[in-house]
DNA sequence: TTGTGTGAAACTTTTCACAGCC
DNA sequence: GGCTGTGAAAAGTTTCACACAA
């Protein structure tokens, strides 16, 4: 069996997005590929591909039971657990991520955030403590930390990445812009604001 | 000539974001592809074809004068003339962006946003006043904006897309976790925090 | 008849490899 | 020798199209 894109999985993320939203409306209890793929503006062969790489989850001249596809789906991205989620950067950005609503629901739980600011020291903010950078080894152990995301300013960025790998994360959300080295052993993903807002501007002066 | 991708078009973002940042610290004039790709850990020979598709920018035996390059590709992402946007949605990630340094310095400015909650309207946040909704259209046409950013709750972003379109908007930046409805000739890129996380915790849950 | 699962074809993107200029 | 620009090969992804199950 072959093993699935990135893209792949990204648009597995959103199909369970789509199951959720849709399971709150629908009355009937399956879907059909065409169904949901209209939904994301995608074919319906992309979608039954996608899956395909997983296993067989739907019935011929059925479709997919919502419920069982959005298991299955949760399962295999992981969320059948529940991850702890740190934020580095208490600035504007990273307070925002405090309060985001919608982790929780996804089974992804903020429950602390760093900071080298004292004035903010064990402080909280979105019912999250903000701790001291020295003290992240000991609270990503207590509290079982295996997800981070990056929201400091540039500069401090790499640094707290590699902070952030010496606690044994290994997985990192970064939204500072810079490209980080990190070790292969790290999964890291990057959003960048200006760099999104770019692919707009292109499009704008090309029409 | 073919027609670069939509990947190809990020690469030339981050390609622009790295000129600047080496600008600032390196003493030779000129780059290779290698020394670029490096920075990005990317392969040169991508590098070399991503520009491929807009023309020829450097010299054999030479690599490329880095001064022209950061020229060219902000002439290609279209970012030679400034750009005007909007917010839509006063909220925590909203007014996080409103105080997000690094736009301005890309020739892109927050000038306006918009919110429901009466409390808000004509207040300053970052410098940007927030406008009620209703007078989207009127502040659109004044302050020539032409890029808009959803930061608004989920059940209404689509509303407010449609406003926005209305009001002649051509390009969107979806910070809501909802696949929009959109005309063709709307340009319309997603940023969903919750799907950004999905995959690494597919990624952790595969290790 | 409906709609999945999946080989095979078509298309896209990346990598290879090297001619040609500095 | 160093490094770009670019055809051609390789690899990867999407779409087609249809056998087969409900």
């Amino acid at each position: 069996m072959k093993k699935p894109s990135k893209d792949t999985i990204s648009r597995l993320a959103l199909y369970l997005r789509t199951l959720q939203e849709l399971s709150k409306t629908r009355t009937t209890t399956t879907i059909s590929s065409q169904d949901l793929a209209r939904e994301l503006t995608i074919s319906s062969d992309q979608l039954r591909r996608d899956l395909w790489y997983f296993g067989q989850f739907g019935r011929r001249g059925v479709g997919y039971s919502i419920d069982s596809l959005k298991n299955k789906l949760s399962q295999i991205l992981g969320l059948n657990k529940s991850w702890n989620v740190c934020v580095c950067g208490a600035g504007n950005l990273g307070s925002a991520l405090l309060t985001y609503k919608g982790f929780k629901e996804q089974n992804l739980t903020i429950v602390a955030c760093f900071d080298v600011d004292p004035k903010k020291f064990d402080k909280k903010k979105g019912g999250v403590t903000i701790y001291p950078l020295e003290d992240m080894k000991k609270i990503v152990k207590s509290l079982t930390i295996e997800i981070a995301i990056i929201a400091t300013p540039v500069n401090a960025a790499q640094a707290v990445m590699e902070q952030l790998t010496q606690c044994g994360i290994k997985a990192i959300l970064n939204f500072a812009p810079i490209t980080l080295a990190a070790p292969a052993a790290v999964k890291l993903r990057n959003v960048d604001l200006s760099t999104e807002l770019f692919n707009l501007t292109y499009f704008l002066s090309q029409a």
